[in-house]
DNA sequence: TGGCTGATTACCT
DNA sequence: GGTAATCAGCCAA
């Protein structure tokens, strides 16, 4: 028998806050929900990266494009694209509208519809189904019609929060870039099995100090 | 659990 | 033709 489903409430827009690298922290602790026909698929994110304004590696970085749109719009919109050909990539736009700039969602806790995701990766260990961008779409069954949709509608593909106390998060840099590799653009939370990069602080004390204070 | 390697395919970021 | 916001498999400890 299935269990209550988890008391998530849909965040609204005006929740979110619109700096990009801001929301890549908020956004740590909070759950991505599929609602299908066959059942809710719904887990907890513990991994974003940001790629903000003037960040030469974000989609954005040469205006807009024919592909890049969504990123162009208000916070809280789907943009999804695919890399190395075969792993689309599920991100949220964010800042005010008409800038380009966004956040990608790189790995989820799966919580419910465990089976709905397992007969997508047929075989795969929980620890697995979601731990990366490319295996997240892959459980939840995202590909490029998602692209543009409104995270904000508590319907179908949606984020949401529960009433929970402040969570620990962790800081490093970004994943599988080949420039920009300085930054302390990837939030996780520490700890989390389900994290699919390093999840300890790589950088001293005093330096994950400063990065907290510039980009808390 | 972390690190490394090879495979892989759409798009021009 | 080169590149890419990756994955799965393998190995070591």
């Amino acid at each position: 028998m299935p269990t209550q489903p988890l008391p998530i409430l849909s965040l609204l827009r005006d929740e979110l806050p619109l700096d990009t690298v801001v929301l890549a922290r908020f956004m740590i602790g909070k759950y991505l929900v599929h609602d299908l026909p066959e059942g809710r698929i719904s887990g907890r994110i513990v991994e974003t990266e940001a790629y903000p304004l003037g960040d030469s590696t974000s989609h954005a970085f040469l205006g807009r494009r024919p592909y890049n749109g969504a990123m162009f719009l208000a916070p809280g919109y789907a943009y999804v694209r695919l890399t190395y050909g075969l792993s689309y990539m599920l991100n949220m736009s964010a800042e005010a509208e008409g800038i380009g700039a966004g956040i990608l969602l790189r790995a989820i806790e799966p919580l419910e519809g465990l089976p709905l995701m397992e007969a997508r990766r047929p075989g795969v260990p929980l620890r697995d189904l979601a731990r990366g961008p490319g295996r997240l779409t892959m459980a939840l069954g995202i590909g490029q019609s998602f692209d543009g949709r409104d995270l904000c509608t508590g319907r179908d593909l949606w984020i949401g929060a529960i009433e929970t106390g402040d969570v620990l998060i962790g800081v490093t840099t970004r994943i599988g870039l080949s420039r920009e590799m300085h930054q302390p653009l990837r939030f996780f939370e520490p700890g989390s099995a389900f994290v699919s990069g390093p999840r300890k602080l790589l950088l001293p004390p005093h330096a994950g100090a400063l990065a907290a204070r510039k980009f808390n």
